[in-house]
DNA sequence: AAAACTAGTTTCCTAAAGGTAACTAAGCAA
DNA sequence: TTGCTTAGTTACCTTTAGGAAACTAGTTTT
């Protein structure tokens, strides 16, 4: 996996992480992987993030095509996100990141 | 994957982006899978990063216990770092993100 | 004695990320 | 008509991350 990278974006894992590599993206992601889920609950899924920066990032994961914006103009707004084709090739990312977590950096006491 | 966090702590996915979710830790980590380094070679594999940035992310994954810094009192000092064993643990994130950046997102033209 | 090499540290600065709180718009319900 | 809900937006501010350039200290080569 060594190599020199005269351009950042020859480095396989610089692209990964311009993409995936901040605070609250994966977290947002796994969310998805469940099946859609709509703005609200998202909110209540991750309460710690706030509305602005919730909204921000879904808006840059859209643009990079890993999910996918349904607005239903039903009487009350409903607004579904869900995972792209090209979300769901992150999985093993996501789940490596998960287990890890889970399993070889567990919380303190 | 989905679940409520009332403490963000209790999200595996946040405290693994705690550790390795910035902009350097996954490069700098990589560089060291295929064996120890030493600190001028590292600027040399990742000329984009400048050496203070070097030496402050590699301080915290040296106090995250994700790498080794062996300090050889020579002639001319010379310094190494290697991935330690809890270092190694993280190689399934690592090789995901790596495999994907090269053929799930592969630089543009 | 002067210059170079290694692995830094220090100071100062800019840019990006994230957060709070208030405001908005459309529809519905009481 | 006043208020509730959903899914935001906007303005403003603080914090964190990152970077450039100069300086350091011990050794070694010329």
């Amino acid at each position: 996996m060594r190599t020199i990278h005269h351009d950042p974006k020859d480095c396989h894992i610089i692209r990964t992480v311009e993409v995936i590599g901040n605070k609250w993206k994966p977290v947002i992601l796994v969310q998805l992987f469940d099946g859609p889920v709509r703005f609200g609950k998202l909110r209540l899924f991750i309460p710690s993030i706030s509305q602005k920066i919730l909204t921000q990032q879904l808006r840059e994961l859209e643009q990079d095509g890993l999910i996918v914006r349904n607005h239903y103009k039903e009487k009350v707004p409903r607004v579904e996100y869900e995972i792209s084709e090209k979300g769901k090739t992150l999985t093993p990312v996501l789940q490596a990141m998960f287990d890890w977590g889970k399993n070889e950096h567990p919380p303190k006491s």
